[in-house]
RNA sequence: GCACCCGUAGCUCAGCUGGAUAGAGCGUUGGCUUGCGGAGCCAAAGGUCGUAGGUUCGAAUCCUGUCGGGUGCACCA
């Protein structure tokens, strides 16, 4: 509805003034109308005309509306023009789709991105939930969406971790690993991690062995070694690791990734990639392979090590390319910590140089670190982490209360997503596991409340519901509510924003709140349209709780 | 030193492609309590939108300076 309105009024501009203007409504205080737009003031200057005088000119043309969607068009203030919905046009467009946004549009999104041999943190925890939402969002405006999950397999930390399992298990003995309980051994890994990275930096003599395993582990892939004790401890328990992070993507209930890629697997057709373009977009220095990007304004970044390992840069350049091998993406969006902005615009550069059709099919988007109360910020490498696992235990307690045990994990769940994805992605977020859980106010839980509430209005009422009738102010102020949903999800689609679906979906159960406070449904003289705009408001909340990855049970 | 992000009510945050009196939750104070599920509703108190300029008919929103916080700047990921 706001798209054809916006299309219309730009066509009446144009014919009116003989200009080319992009229209936009916005949603103005309730006492205005249903929509509004600026666009007379904006003209004002361009056409040298008083903006009320082009306000009255548009609005008499949408007065003329010929779809009969357009109730009433004033002119207001210094020149808005404020539109008044028919109450028809108002109630399809409580039932309208999403826009064709993305329609046809292959997205690959990246996001989750664990390391193997270490334990998921809480920040990984918010990651896959917001990349497992905006998957969701998109796939909702039209997109085909592929899941991808890029994670180091090779490098420094795994030499660390291996380190630290031979000093734990007393040498490399492959045969030990099996004494690790199998419930157990993620954290054991983790440990193990920390023990290696402690050394790593307390001992010289750790630390040049570490780097001698960081080689040999590189060695295991490029020629194939599954036998030697320390190739089999390093496959079985880099299998541990992903065992683990698909029990934990299946606890939490997100989409599944369509595939994993290893940093092992992407360090080869990275260096094809660099080695392609040495002398003229990468160059050597100091025995490395670098970028040079201070002529892009920005830093330079090592590609390939003086000792001749691929970095980071290269690994996730050759990630790209495998990427698009396999599902030949339109966009590819990549989520990673906010840390991590200025080093992607670098590795963005240099693909640009490369490939500038390729460079432009990526965005990069951010999320910020969880902090809790005290405002700390975690490290894995200083084993003060916040396990996810631990995280979503104790939520769990606080809600389990007199509650069966399935309800209390589907509650916890929605606590934790929720209260994750109310903020909009970027921003370092606090996180108190006390509010998370909070069964009040702007939560997952009171939202899953207000659709169990409406659901059980619906199952007592004897009339079927019926929209034929003429409706009063507080059922048409509950419906325009109800008529903002489309285009929610479309913005929040198009900013890749999922907390835009989290205000809405709160302001849509406050105005219900307000309206059922005051409206008696079943049993009333106008049960029939109640009825249906019951049906509409839990069918929206439901629909826009399974957007975020939060379930709706009908009772709880 | 350079670059990027952030600074809105006591706390946690929306609002930021400029627009009509700056919103919400939590907390505080008061009211609704035989309710179709009160995990709710109504009301009050609480903000010179860090600060100083600039652009504009109009700035929380754009630009510049400045202060405060965070992050990143070659062989880690």
């Amino acid at each position: 509805m706001k798209q054809e309105l916006e299309q219309t009024l730009s066509k009446i501009v144009t014919e009116l003034f003989d200009v080319t203007v992009a229209v936009e409504f916005t949603r103005p205080d309730e006492q205005f109308g249903d929509y509004a737009t600026n666009i007379a003031l904006q003209l004002s200057k361009q056409l040298g005309k008083n903006p009320r005088e082009i306000a009255e000119a548009l609005a008499a043309k949408l007065r003329d509306d010929s779809f009969m969607r357009i109730q009433s068009a004033e002119v207001a203030g210094p020149g808005f023009i404020n539109l008044r919905l028919t109450d028809e046009a108002l109630k399809q467009s409580a039932q309208a789709g999403f826009g064709d946004l993305h329609a046809g549009k292959r997205i690959l999104l990246e996001y989750s991105c664990p390391n193997a041999f270490k334990e998921l943190h809480t920040g990984h925890l918010y990651q896959t939930v917001a990349g497992d939402a905006i998957g969701k969002i998109l796939e909702a405006t039209g997109a085909q969406v592929y899941r991808a999950n890029f994670g180091g397999d090779v490098g420094l930390h795994v030499a660390k971790c291996l380190y630290g399992i031979a000093q734990t298990i007393g040498g490399e003995l492959p045969s030990k690993l099996s004494e690790v309980p199998e419930q157990s051994r993620a954290e054991w890994l983790s440990k193990a991690y920390v023990q290696g990275a402690t050394a790593y930096e307390a001992d010289a003599a750790a630390k040049s062995q570490i780097i001698e395993i960081n080689n040999a582990v590189y060695l295991f892939h490029t020629m194939p070694d599954h036998e030697s004790d320390l190739a089999q401890i390093y496959w079985t328990c880099r299998q541990w690791s992903y065992d683990y992070f698909k029990a934990f993507y299946e606890r939490i209930e997100v989409a599944p990734f369509d595939k994993y890629y290893p940093e092992s697997t992407t360090a080869e057709p990275g260096l094809k990639v660099v080695r392609e373009h040495m002398g003229t977009v990468f160059a050597q220095s100091d025995g490395a392979v670098v970028y040079k990007g201070e002529d892009a304004g920005l830093h330079t970044r090592v590609y390939i090590t003086s000792k001749g390992l691929p970095t980071y840069e290269t690994k996730d350049t050759g990630v790209i390319y495998e990427e698009v091998a396999d599902y030949s993406y339109d966009k590819r969006v990549i989520m990673t910590g906010n840390d991590q902005s200025e080093y992607m615009k670098v590795v963005f550069a240099a693909l640009h140089a490369i490939d500038a059709e390729l460079a432009d099919k990526q965005y990069h988007i951010t999320n910020g670190t969880v902090r809790f109360g005290n405002g700390e910020k975690m490290s894995s490498r200083l084993g003060n982490v916040t396990r996810a696992v631990d995280v979503l235990r104790e939520v769990q307690n606080t809600v389990a209360a007199e509650r069966p045990e399935a309800e209390a994990a589907e509650v916890a769940l929605a606590a934790v997503k929720y209260s994750f994805l109310k903020h909009r992605l970027g921003g370092d977020i606090a996180f108190d596991i006390q509010e998370s859980v909070s069964l009040e106010g702007n939560s997952g839980p009171y939202l899953q409340y207000a659709h169990a509430r409406a659901r059980s209005v619906l199952a007592k009422a004897t009339a079927s519901a019926d929209d034929t009738q003429e409706l009063t102010a507080d059922e048409r102020s509950l419906l325009r509510k109800l008529s903002e949903y489309g285009e929610t999800v479309a913005k929040a689609a198009d900013e890749l924003m999922p907390h835009h679906i989290c205000t809405y979906l709160y302001e849509l159960a406050q105005a219900f709140n307000k309206f059922y406070e005051a409206n008696r449904v079943v049993g009333n003289e106008r049960e029939a349209i109640r009825v249906w705009l019951v049906g509409r408001y839990a069918d929206i909340l439901q629909n826009g709780l399974s957007l975020l990855g939060i379930t709706a049970p009908d009772r709880m």
